[in-house]
RNA sequence: CGGGAAGUAGCGCAGCUUGGCAGCGCGCCUGCUUUGGGAGCAGGAGGUCGCGGGUUCAAAUCCCGCCUUCCCGACCA
């Protein structure tokens, strides 16, 4: 491509509107351009990254002998009426738009699970044609209630997702581990590395799942990681370790300990609430417990209690006391819970981790406008349960190994997901004849990878002051041609074309400067478009028969024999 | 959805307090000079000052309403 032909303007100073080294760089460097917020439009050079990408999706998911297709992006209402996800339109956890058209209103396809159920569905008949994993990369639409970053977080975005079909659940966890590890192998050419975690499930549902974190300053996510023992997890599926035995682990009234003292708090329900109260004896947060109403996954009214600055992380099937219910349970008084004589009451007390430490707790009174200073573990409340019920954060304890666990912010490149049988029991056609005879329905899967925020990811983890600085495997093309000094040297232009048609007919992507700028602009646009090899043809270069070649990550420079160019390009 | 900031030429910004010819830098066009790290000189083009209403002899500027965009938070496949 001769660049003065592209459709590229550099700009030397970044909009207004983009925050983050990614952002700006891709304006700057004329890969994208925004239409509205979190709707871009891709230029020929973004467009050629995005390629580049797919096509290392492509090969990879191929090679895991998963087949591709194309789902429309516009769904008939009626199919997410079928799966019951109509209902969370407009929610934040399914952010979905609507268009009505000639035939009904129509969705704005913002995942596929339904629309590739049904198709599938359709098709097969017999477990003879199992497993099967099909993918796309298609548009999606989201409703984000706050785009961000560019191409981070966007309402329309380019996405690779794929679905397994299995016989049964043990069929299914063996396709799921072949997606898997295929999306481990994407991340790795890509240069990204990726660390999968153990994750909550959210909108699509299903039992385990993992996310694919990539650690970075710009991430809008966090998750734990141990570095001793590499257990790994996102924050709303963490846990951590502490005292798992019952008794007195760490607490205790040490000799001579105040006892407990009871403090008029009107009208101060809220954690903040009881800091302000105490606000002149240097209280925080830390030093009150958190005490929560709620019922545990067999049903049985439990009192939780967390230290005061930790948010709460309740176990799967427990669920807050709604405020009706509370009537049932006079001991617990909403806004002024304490820990004290519950047992007594029939409410189990559940601790998290962090509360067996030594040292009083600011506690609710049970009496309403009323809490309690120097509560003392076993002396004043006891605990029947010890868990992970706060949201882990840096230095706690690692739930397998004890040691302390780092809290890393990162962007979520990619989601998988066991669904098992979530969408195959409510979609018709998810049917099959199984070996036996009998009739049994899809055990599936479901894999989610965010293309364009991966384009964002790559220039986010790979520029530095001067610009881009692509991986050899994304990079718009393989090599920056420039000429210098072609306006008034026309041997010079003449030789440079003769290389560039040469290194185009021996396959090398190039982009070839041949404007009649000045050299400065031409080095400071090739910095900036981050094209992994530079090669650039002056005339005292032309003299000695060379042209220099110059890597843009790493700055490493040679010369290369202008004849020889091709075959020393390949062999390098 | 809550909090904050901002909309003036393609991009970055000043002008607004105190109403009176719409400006600067970069970019763009023409010519000449220049040419290994974003050149110089001369000339030129380019504006619904976000939109609507109001006040006024007069509004980018003051008042009211709306829209858009960005940041923080909430939330998130």
């Amino acid at each position: 491509m001769r660049m003065s032909r592209l459709l590229v303007r550099t700009l030397r100073e970044a909009p207004a509107d983009a925050e983050v080294a990614s952002h700006q760089l891709l304006v700057r460097a004329g890969y994208i351009r925004r239409l509205a917020s979190g709707v871009y439009t891709y230029l020929p050079l973004g467009l050629r990254v995005l390629h580049r990408v797919e096509r290392v999706i492509r090969e990879e998911l191929d090679r895991a002998d998963c087949q591709e297709l194309l789902l429309p992006a516009m769904h008939p209402l009626e199919l997410w009426e079928q799966s019951g996800r109509a209902a969370l339109f407009g929610s934040d956890a399914l952010p979905a738009m609507t268009v009505q058209a000639r035939g009904g209103t129509f969705v704005l396809g913002p995942t596929h699970e339904e629309v590739v159920t049904v198709t599938v569905g359709a098709e097969v008949e017999s477990y003879r044609q199992l497993p099967l994993t099909v993918y796309q990369i298609q548009v999606k639409f989201r409703d984000e209630a706050r785009p961000r970053f560019g191409l981070l977080r966007t309402r329309e975005l380019v996405m690779a997702d794929a679905y397994s079909f299995d016989v049964d659940k043990e069929a299914m966890q063996v396709s799921y581990r072949t997606v898997f590890d295929a999306y481990l192998r994407i991340f790795a050419r890509l240069g990204l590395e990726v660390t999968p975690v153990e994750a909550a499930s959210g909108a699509i549902g299903g039992d385990v799942n993992h996310e694919f974190m990539v650690a970075s300053a710009v991430g809008e996510d966090h998750f734990v990681s141990c570095p001793s023992c590499g257990y790994a997890a996102s924050v709303e599926a963490a846990t951590k370790g502490g005292a798992p035995t019952a008794g007195a682990p760490g607490g205790g009234a040490a000799d001579g300990e105040a006892p407990m003292v009871t403090h008029h708090t009107p009208d101060r329900p809220g954690i903040d609430d009881v800091v302000a109260f105490f606000d002149d004896r240097r209280v925080t947060a830390a030093d009150l417990l958190k005490s929560m109403a709620v019922f545990d996954a067999q049903g049985r009214p439990t009192l939780v209690l967390l230290a005061g600055d930790r948010e709460a992380l309740l176990p799967a099937g427990w669920r807050l006391f709604e405020d009706d219910e509370f009537a049932a349970h006079p001991s617990l008084v909403k806004g002024y819970i304490g820990p004290a004589g519950q047992q007594q009451h029939a409410i189990r007390v559940a601790a998290d981790f962090g509360v067996a430490r030594p040292g009083p707790w600011i506690v609710g009174a049970n009496r309403t406008d009323h809490h309690v200073s120097g509560a003392v573990l076993d002396r004043d409340f006891g605990v029947d349960e010890w868990g992970s019920f706060a949201e882990v954060t840096s230095g706690d304890p690692c739930p397998r190994c004890g040691e302390p666990l780092e809290l890393v912010r990162s962007v979520e490149a990619a989601h998988t997901f066991q669904l098992g049988y979530k969408y195959s029991e409510v979609m018709p056609g998810s049917n099959f004849v199984a070996e036996d005879g009998s009739e049994a329905i899809f055990s599936m899967g479901c894999y989610g990878m965010g293309v364009s925020r991966l384009l964002a990811v790559v220039a986010e983890e790979n520029h530095d002051e001067r610009g881009l600085v692509w991986p050899a495997e994304v990079g718009p093309f393989d090599v920056h041609l420039a000429a210098l000094g072609t306006g008034r040297a026309p041997e010079v232009a003449a030789a440079a074309d003769r290389l560039y048609e040469r290194l185009a007919v021996a396959g090398v992507e190039v982009l070839y400067d041949d404007r009649d700028v000045s050299p400065g602009v031409k080095f400071a646009d090739a910095d900036l478009l981050g094209i992994p090899v530079r090669m650039v043809l002056g005339a005292k270069g032309l003299a000695r028969g060379v042209v220099e070649w110059r890597s843009r990550a790493t700055g490493e420079e040679r010369e290369l024999s202008i004849d020889g160019v091709v075959e020393e390009l390949a062999g390098s």
